[in-house]
DNA sequence: GAAAAACCTGCGGGTTCCCGCAAGTGCTTT
DNA sequence: AAAGCACTTGCGGGAACCCGCAGGTTTTTC
């Protein structure tokens, strides 16, 4: 497989960067013979599964379908597949998403669409070619902030963060979770404490301007923890379980 | 002016973006002969004033300063300047805002950057030297559905779900916009019927799944009706607000 | 100028939310 | 075995929310 006839496979919807990428690609990747293109993720995981692609470079935030929802999906048809994320931010949504979804073992990256492109094609050879995992040093940071203490959400207070972003009533979360309305109501307030939504300023509780649940939400959105894209797929498994109950 | 010495002041964040609209612009204007460039809002709106720049292309979506937020300064010190917004989106949130800022009597254009290279060079005639309004048709959609009545929201009530989507209480909404509190409460039922928010398919009440409040949010932001740059602005508008009661 | 529509406001009550208190379970530590 | 910690659950109450009802004011319309 080296030297001889790699394939590489690019999921971007904007063109200007799909071209980018594709002259950074070859140039990175010599022993790169065809390079394939898809402009969304829908059609990513259809040429990803025609061509059996094993390097990708993929962006996050498409139009028809998430990069993370395709990255899913091929990594369980053919969990050794590599995938470079390229993508605009490091939301912790984002870096939260991809790690959530990535298979024991499997190589990927994570780099950001602002590094230099020396790092890009750096990056590019050591994932397709060294099988190592590259992430950007911002992402990183985001990501050991994210999964330490420190404002650090373990994944049952993650859920009930969306499910309250999305609407829903406490009840109907202890149903969907299987808890009790109490231990609901004990997540959130764990919820609010790390997310320093208590009363306002001056700790005395009269005067508090906030609807926590609200206010928890928008701060949320405000840390990047939450973003379009989550609440998205989110709301679409939500549609999902209320169809079945 | 015409024919002689146009200035063009290139505002985007994306490099790729930036130089590909600097092909575009001296391309389709040949008069153009001076460039300048700035890679987010805040440089934006130094350099329009150190150039008096009259010709601007502009991104919405940038990370040090929004798109919108220069453009008002811009206008706000010169209202004939003609602004040329180039986004990748059609949110509501950003037509809504834009079509908020924009002066009396200015000419300016909203165009998707999905367009052609074609749309692009016209509108870029058509705004600088023709000094006409040219909104894409996507765009022009969203703004009349935005404006008609179906669906469409009042600037008050807009007010109000920007409020409950910061996690403002009641209460405190009716003391910011100088309301009776069932004033508030009203305004919040139209929203929620605007909203396709109301008890559960079923219409009867008793197995609502939804906290209304957090629901008209989330399906504000699935609309594309709020958007991040739309709740970080109203977050400092409010943290401006706290501090002056 | 009168009727109609639209908006603002107070009242009351049913529901949900937020959270302190206390008791129970399961796992780790010493 | 005892103590400690994390997590869960029930109870109860004060606050906030949602909204029907009804009377008042402003604006629109004919």
């Amino acid at each position: 497989m080296k030297g001889t006839n790699m394939e590489v496979l690019i999921v971007e919807d904007d063109p200007l960067h799909r071209s980018f990428l594709r002259e950074q690609v070859s140039a990175a990747l010599p022993e790169c013979i065809t390079i394939h293109e898809a402009e969304n993720g829908q059609q990513g995981e259809i040429l990803a599964r025609v061509h059996q692609a094993a390097h990708i470079v993929m962006d996050l935030q498409m139009n028809a379908r998430n990069g993370i929802e395709a990255a899913r999906t091929i990594w369980r048809e053919r969990p050794n597949t590599r995938i470079l994320f390229w993508s605009n931010y490091a939301d912790e949504a984002y870096v939260r998403g991809v790690s959530r979804i990535v298979p024991n073992g499997a190589s990927y990256g994570y780099v950001l669409k602002s590094t230099s492109e020396e790092r890009l094609k750096l990056a590019l050879r050591s994932i397709f070619i060294e099988n190592q995992c590259v992430i950007d040093n911002e992402v990183r940071g985001m990501q050991q902030r994210s999964f330490a203490q420190t404002s650090g959400f373990s994944d049952s207070e993650y859920e009930i963060l969306m499910d309250i972003a999305l609407g829903m009533t406490d009840r109907v979360i202890s149903e969907r979770r299987h808890l009790s309305l109490r231990s609901v109501q004990n997540r959130l307030q764990q919820i609010y404490s790390k997310l320093d939504v208590h009363q306002s300023a001056d700790c005395r509780r009269e005067d508090n301007p906030f609807n926590l649940r609200a206010r928890a939400v928008t701060v949320a959105m405000l840390r990047k923890l939450l973003n379009y894209g989550a609440l998205e797929k989110a709301e679409a498994e939500l549609q999902h379980w209320m169809r079945g109950r």
